[in-house]
DNA sequence: CCTATTTGCGTACAAATAACACAAAAATCG
DNA sequence: CGATTTTTGTGTTATTTGTACGCAAATAGG
């Protein structure tokens, strides 16, 4: 019998803000089925599109959002996930900043939202499993590769890096030691401004060098994780 | 336009002996395109077994061989990877043991093959690729995950882990701290055998403990790295 | 029985990590 | 305006962990 499945992807965008925490968009469902659900964004591939740019084009349809960050996270295949027809999706996992990450807004705002991970609602098909997969990939990933980065502003106070791995891997971690730890792999650099939001003394500002990362990775340095 | 896509899914399996050091299996194709070239074993999904069925399937098809060990590897899509059709192949990653890894030889010699990881041969389609995304993460994964013990008989003696780490990650390492260090993770039990295979004293074999190791997941105790 | 080979075990030193204290610069509040 | 609170910035020391070794035990082969 002649092969009859459907190829979809869907994604798994995460942004973040020091008041919010870590958030996840997802749609509201339009058609059958799961009308009216929320969801995570996505569709199926075209005939002559590849797989990431089938994701950063319903990304733009259906939420008007440019992702800052994007790799493949696991293939979903399982025969019953779509209850009409057999439907092979493969998961994305992407990373918005926060400045792009208010976009969410402009579009129709019923249809388009940020929902804290904490606080997800019930989904569509097998959704929850798979931003489920995402979180677990956010949170391992990020003690060996500096993708933490790509969820702050390009220029950002070392509390707010500091912040998200402590809502990440929901551990004290001693603020102290982590910025020693950080700095000492080598590609954080100072930016020569500062930034105030509330009491206190205020912030400089760091940059992630992304070369200078590179380079270092070339060399054979062993990244190996930010804090455990 | 009607999406007109394929299923497919491809393996990447390894088996390991002290001898050969780590090797790959390859097939040798019988149709076009590629015809007689050597490529992953693999073929499209049936409508209705779930993915890693179709893998076992068709390694049993093509090779006769059991999986030990399986997991998803990563999704190749790139529009014409095929030359004929679009084809989506979602790529497996598997281990089997040296007891299984013989019965390559029961089917057709010509078919099927163990080759080593650094003599491979040009392969069909973008293998050889999927191959390096394979190792990557099995060399990537032994670091911090107990799978190399899928490659070694149940009872092993100490020396082919070592072997099989020293291999693969190609650093030498001092056998004595290395193996301190395993043993520190209290996953490893000794067997009460031994099994002497050259001249030097008798090696005593011992046994991974996958319950165990699960309860120390369970508890929090964070695995962390083998060997870097 | 002497040598080469392989496995087994322990100990001293170096390096990385964790615990902890205090100073500086601002807002807030009386 | 001064005291208090809040936030960021930097250092020092104890503890834990990792690394570099030396040497003994048990076998095969000549």
């Amino acid at each position: 019998m002649k092969q009859d499945i459907k190829v979809s992807v869907d994604a798994v965008v995460f942004g973040y803000s020091p008041e919010e925490g870590i958030q996840v968009l997802l749609i509201k469902r339009k058609y059958e089925p799961f009308q009216k659900s929320w969801a995570l964004p996505g569709g199926l591939v075209l005939n002559e599109e590849s797989l990431e740019e089938a994701v950063r084009r319903e990304l733009q349809e259906e939420a008007g959002i440019d992702l800052n960050y994007l790799e493949q996270l696991y293939s979903f295949g399982q025969p019953g996930r779509d209850p009409r027809n057999r439907v092979i999706s493969i998961a994305h996992f992407g990373l918005v900043r926060p400045g792009d990450y208010q976009l969410s807004a402009q579009t129709d705002a019923e249809d388009v939202a940020w929902f804290n991970i904490k606080r997800i609602p019930r989904l569509a098909f097998d959704h929850k499993h798979i931003i489920d997969s995402a979180i677990k990939r956010l949170r391992g990933k990020i003690v060996y590769e500096p993708i933490g980065f790509e969820l702050l502003d390009k220029e950002f106070p070392f509390s707010d890096l500091e912040k998200l791995y402590q809502v990440l891997l929901d551990n004290d971690l001693d603020r102290r030691n982590f910025k020693k730890r950080i700095m000492a792999l080598g590609f954080l650099e100072e930016v020569n401004k500062t930034l105030q939001r509330k009491a206190g003394r205020p912030a400089k500002l760091y940059r992630f060098n992304k070369k200078k990362y590179f380079e270092l990775k070339e060399r054979g340095y062993h990244s190996d994780l930010f804090y455990s």
